[in-house]
DNA sequence: CGCGATCGAGAAAGCGCTTGCCGAGCGTCC
DNA sequence: GGACGCTCGGCAAGCGCTTTCTCGATCGCG
């Protein structure tokens, strides 16, 4: 760049005159405070050494002065590792993603972390090669929020990725359900629908649709799964021809939901959509058909999303905690890397038990006379 | 000249065995390809300068073999910079923001570029501390989503901090609106305002109340200026008590919406929220007081955000195209650092004009006999 | 009063990467 | 056929920070 620079006697850079910019070097810092480089940055972050306290007061004058703020990429290289969390969610502007989102990011700021975002479309080819390229990040720790699908190619190349990632010092976190066999908050998308189920043939309901996205997303799978065997214990089955599969999204539950009704509803029947967008778009493809839902047909969801408390009828659901399941998965990543905390984990988050879930019935399932 | 293989007796790092876990560095590809390091970067990387096919070829293959990632903190000390984007919102679980944050987030990964979240929780010292830690991530671009309030007495320091921040090579962009003379990404907010004020009057209504979230906040008060110029054109004047000030989120706008009940509502009258998220708890308010939106009272709101289009009666708002408002931001912020696409920049997005609003007139605020 | 133990500042060696410069090899031009 | 570029590897000097190690100074203790 400059060349060499002797600079000590010369200082050269100080006749360009104006338009310096760069900022403040710890090496400005301990300059300008009369220290050795090594004591301005014991001072400002070293934690293994004590620093005489009139040193270190001057370097905190100097770096106050000079506006310091350590470049956090030089840190992560001389340190060989960084604060950063890498997210990885299907869709940002999905509320059950950006919830779990607001969590993470809450959790992450009070532990100076830094978390980046990237978005698989719900694409798992995409999916891979983000995490491939999250590599270069060398982040802390990976959060992967989307849920994958049974039998997916790509799903051991995924799982081998990850795996060279922990080796090499990360710590990865599957958020809803272990599929890859890394640490997970787990949601307990089972039993949460089999006590939706419950709850509902407790309202009177006796016949039941479901929208499932795309039976194969494993989450949708459980929480089918989970809804018709609550249904069992009741004795009752849900008809093949009444379990539709479209897209994990609105539009697939509104499409889904066309079809259940070019197919035939009835009013005393219920349909359960396996999350609460879908269960949303469920509700205008009834009002767009003219129905009326909760009077014509019931609908409930999953995940209780804020928005389900301001549609109309208000949607039945399960509540998932999901800013919490955020918080929970960073908690999880960092536990013992940091070596501390670890006592007061209460039971909610702790490692192994999933997330409680619980039904909230509002008025899309009225009660059945 | 494979034949020589310097390095081939002395190699200590083969022995260590089974449990080598860092991942592999420029120099062990280098090694591998049996070329020297700059060979190797440039190969990888070094746009300026080419490289033989041949040796090319041969880095690329040991890159492969030992799935070489370059590590980004590195490359970003050695060249003074980063490939990071940082988002700042107020909310990450407020569509308004997330729909932005998507927006980002995909115009970067196709820039090779990281982005990193930060929320504000909507308040301006959370801010002012956020953009300052920030500064240690040296960012490329920092996008500043939220809106700020008249008079707020840490805007200066934020000022001074961008300005710096700006000095040192970084770009700012802001969005929404232009409170602190950076590049911008204008929304019309109050021509839009306007439009919908003028479309209402068309609709027969005569009668307006005003859900202003905070009225400090600028880009609410825009709204509102807007909102009540529009009707002066048509000779309306909005009461001064019926403009009632609350939270900028849907808990404010159902508690506004309250008080609007309490002191009186008209049929003849509509309700303009100075946002969706506001619009929509004032739905719920009506609902909950026992009044029908769209029939007792109608209801508009301002930033279409997808969720309107589920409750019910859909909303009247006025449309801004928030995800597109996320990529212009970040196209904003590379514009001239790039110096390519200039040219191809469509009218929607040029650095100047504000984004295009529309109103979208639904089903909340039906046509007055 | 002397000697080992302690403390803590500073020099310097990295961390993984980029890039200015040198110089070997080769083509080109008159 | 000789001088003059060019092209392109490689060396090595950084980038801004951390951390080991060295070593002088200070302290405690008998």
């Amino acid at each position: 760049m400059t060349g060499n620079t002797p600079d000590g006697p010369t200082a050269p850079s100080l006749d360009a005159g104006s338009r310096r910019s760069s900022p403040a070097t710890l090496e400005d810092v301990a300059r300008a405070a009369g220290v050795s480089l090594a004591t301005a940055s014991r001072s400002l972050n070293g934690s293994s050494r004590t620093v005489n306290a009139a040193y270190r007061s001057k370097v905190l004058d100097a770096a106050a002065r000079l506006n310091y703020s350590p470049n956090l990429s030089a840190q992560a290289v001389a340190r060989g590792s960084t604060m950063t969390v890498a997210l990885v969610v299907a869709d940002i502007t999905d509320p059950y993603f950006s919830s779990i989102a607001a969590g993470v990011v809450a959790e992450a700021d009070q532990g100076r972390l830094i978390v980046t975002m990237a978005a698989t479309e719900r694409d798992s080819e995409r999916e891979l090669e983000i995490v491939r390229t999250l590599r270069g990040q060398r982040p802390k720790v990976i959060i992967l929020a989307g849920s994958r699908r049974e039998g997916d190619p790509s799903e051991e190349a995924l799982r081998r990725e990850l795996e060279d990632y922990e080796r090499a010092g990360g710590r990865v976190v599957l958020i809803s359900r272990n599929e890859l066999g890394f640490r997970t908050v787990q949601i307990d998308n089972a039993s949460g629908a089999a006590d939706l189920a419950t709850a509902l043939v407790g309202l009177g309901y006796r016949r039941f649709s479901v929208l499932t996205g795309n039976r194969e997303l494993k989450t949708a799978a459980d929480r089918l799964d989970g809804f018709t065997s609550g249904l069992e214990r009741a004795g009752i089955r849900v008809e093949a021809d009444r379990v539709v599969q479209s897209a994990f999204t609105r539009d697939g539950g509104y499409e889904g939901m066309r079809s259940l009704i070019a197919a035939g509803v009835q009013a005393d029947e219920v349909v359960f959509a396996v999350n609460d967008v879908m269960a949303v778009g469920a509700l205008s493809a009834l009002r767009d058909a003219g129905l009326t839902p909760g009077a014509d047909v019931a609908v409930a969801g999953f995940d209780d999303i804020p928005t389900v408390q301001d549609v109309w009828p208000t949607l039945t659901t399960v509540n998932v905690p999901l800013v919490e399941v955020g918080r929970a998965a960073l908690r999880l990543a960092l536990e013992e890397t940091d070596a501390s905390v670890s006592a007061d984990s209460d039971a909610s988050t702790a490692p192994g038990s999933p997330v409680a879930t619980s039904v909230v019935v509002r008025d899309s399932t009225p009660r059945r006379a």
